[in-house]
DNA sequence: CAGGTTAGCACC
DNA sequence: AAACGGTGCTAACCTG
């Protein structure tokens, strides 16, 4: 057996390797009784749902002793893993979603089984401090967790250690971790010591979690297992209509690009060529990027393209087919496993205000206005897509939040609200829509004028009318603004504390009401999940709960979600409004399939 | 080659 | 008096 030492925060860690098959036994002992336990794995990648994916490392550490398994050597190595993993107790994991899925992937191990027992520091970071190094916050990683709680100078060489180890094997960022010799001293130091650094950061952690915020600790763990399950499941992809669709982009934008050369523009993407073209052709630029780089966007582009520039329209051409090719089509097939699906990446806790966010199938970003990239995905054989939505789930929130009588009474009648805040100033129903969701946004008269094509004073004459019909959000507002000023956070009636920035103490309203949605949605999750509905789920996204359900009894089905998911929030009533489609998501958008 | 930043687009 | 909140992804571009 190997031993590595390492000083972390000043007391000494020792890392046991586990060399041969004789020396499990003594991991066995180590872990025996042990109330909690530190856990990690290496791999060979992120992909835990393509070929030839493999976990390689699993490591079991506590505050100053862990051990390091070469499960990549298979056999009894993989027997014992298993072995260890199902006995432990209650074990401690960073961002546990990702281990779960390897371990049930690639070691069979049922995430089932061990979600009961996971303890998961990103939770325990989030809720102490929901903001990246970039806002102001101590990060979410366990590399900025370790430098801010426990030693930055293990941070910073765990940061470093992947370009050590690409620079020594010759290789690059994508392939060290599968290239990497099982025995390189330096891999087997840093791994053994990730679990310890979770072991501790428990412990440091725990009691900076707000009293008030405690009730979340355990609905944020079971709502990650419920995401960890819904990746598990992924979402099926028509692989042939996406081939199709990325070759009739691929044409497309080839023949728009030849326009543009023919034209002297080489390189389109490149906003300066793109400029220069332009201004050759005898356009004017006059907007600048904050920069001092000429602008040139969709609006440009659009422009010119309407008064007949050939290429300009060739240009907004080429731009969409080549995101829509790119964007979507190309990367759904990338991310497709053996079986046609595809494995969202699910982070339950992302945004400050625990919005969620969703990659891999970027299912919050895609294009709304048409179902073509959307028909991309299928419901399973046999069943139907189905939409259960909330009915304006930020406005009802809002209204609840503040208590504003008239706000709640238009959601009790089923009045028109956007017709009520046009009314109140007297302008169109659009505008009435926009100001509705700009104010909970914080826009000023400046940014609402611009977005309603209207002058200034008529945008502060509306807001000034929102403000005179909804007195008690306009309450809310101020309230919250203060408590932001003086505490330097806004705490949620679900016990989330949320740290607003003093400079803009405005955003105060928004965090309340983005949150408060996000715990709502999270809520109804978890039910579904209680009453045995997770494995129709194919996405949460906002204030939606995507599924695939059975054709034969899909209304039911639909219906049985939207009921499950409905809910009151402080005596205001947020009801659902559920749809079923066809075989694909398109369907829900107008396709015909 | 990797990482960060800027710009632009998509959505709620 | 005014203040646009949150997310993801790609491409270009710059720097170490």
């Amino acid at each position: 057996m190997k031993q590595h030492k390492r000083i972390v925060d000043g007391t000494t860690v020792l890392v046991n390797v586990v060399e041969t098959p004789d020396e499990l036994p003594a991991l066995h002992r180590f872990l025996d009784g042990k109330p909690l336990v530190g856990v990690d794995s290496e791999t060979t990648g992120l992909d835990i749902y393509s070929d030839g994916f493999r976990c390689r490392l699993v490591q079991f550490g506590t505050d100053d002793e862990s051990w390091v398994v070469p499960v990549d050597k298979g056999g009894e190595f993989r027997y014992a893993a298993r072995h260890a993993l199902k006995n432990i107790n209650r074990m401690v994991l960073q961002n546990a979603s990702y281990d779960l899925q390897v371990f049930d992937r690639a070691l069979g191990v049922p995430m089932e089984t061990l979600w009961p027992k996971v303890i998961d520091t990103s939770i325990l970071a989030h809720l102490t401090d929901p903001r990246g190094v970039k806002e102001g916050g101590v990060g979410l990683s366990l590399e900025d967790l370790t430098r801010h709680h426990i030693d930055p100078d293990v941070a910073d060489e765990v940061k470093g250690l992947m370009n050590v180890l690409r620079l020594q094997h010759k290789t690059t960022k994508a392939h060290i971790w599968k290239i990497i010799p099982l025995d390189d001293p330096q891999y087997e130091l840093y791994a053994g010591i990730d679990p310890v650094l979770a072991f501790r950061l428990y412990r440091k952690l725990m009691p900076l979690v707000p009293g008030e915020s405690k009730n979340l600790i355990r609905q944020e763990h079971e709502l990650a297992a419920v995401c960890s399950y819904i990746e598990r499941t992924g979402f099926l992809l028509d692989i042939e209509y996406t081939e199709e669709l990325s070759q009739r982009f691929r044409d497309v934008e080839e023949a728009h690009l030849w326009t543009a050369r023919e034209l002297g523009c080489e390189n389109i993407f490149s906003t300066e060529q793109l400029a220069d073209t332009l201004e050759s052709r005898g356009h004017t630029i006059t907007e600048f990027t904050p920069t001092g780089k000429r602008k040139v966007d969709e609006a440009l582009l659009g422009t010119l393209a309407a008064g007949g520039d050939e290429l300009a329209q060739a240009v907004v051409k080429a731009k969409k087919a080549r995101k829509w090719r790119t964007t979507w089509c190309d990367r759904f097939l990338a991310g497709a496993d053996s079986e046609g699906r595809c494995h969202a990446s699910i982070n339950p806790l992302q945004a400050r205000t625990a919005r969620m966010s969703i990659t891999g199938i970027p299912a919050q970003t895609l294009p709304a206005g048409d179902a073509t990239i959307r028909r991309c995905f299928l419901s399973d054989p046999g069943q139907v897509m189905a939409s259960v939505d909330y009915q304006a789930q930020e406005l009802r929130v809002l209204a609840a939040l503040s208590g504003d009588q008239t706000m709640i009474r238009a959601f009790q009648r089923n009045e028109d609200l956007h017709q009520i805040t046009a009314d109140a100033s007297g302008v169109d129903r659009k505008i009435g829509k926009m100001v509705n969701f700009a104010y909970v946004y914080g826009s000023g008269p400046r940014n609402i004028a611009e977005q309603g094509g209207i002058e200034v004073d008529v945008a502060r004459k509306v807001i000034a009318g929102f403000e005179k019909k909804y007195p008690k959000v306009k309450e809310l507002s101020q309230r919250l603004q203060k408590q932001a000023v003086a505490t330097g956070y806004i705490t949620t009636p679900f016990g989330r504390r949320l740290p607003v920035d003093r400079e803009r103490p405005y955003s105060a309203l928004n965090y309340m009401v983005q949150s408060s949605s996000r715990d709502i949605t999270a809520q109804a999750l978890l039910r579904l999940h209680e009453q045995g509905g997770t494995r129709f789920v194919r996405l949460p996204i906002h204030d939606e709960v995507l599924a695939s359900v059975p054709q034969e009894k899909a209304v039911e089905a639909a219906g049985w979600i939207g009921r499950v998911m409905a809910t009151e929030f402080k005596g205001v009533y947020i009801g659902t409004d559920p749809e079923v489609g066809g075989r694909s998501w398109g369907s829900l958008y107008g396709s015909d399939y």
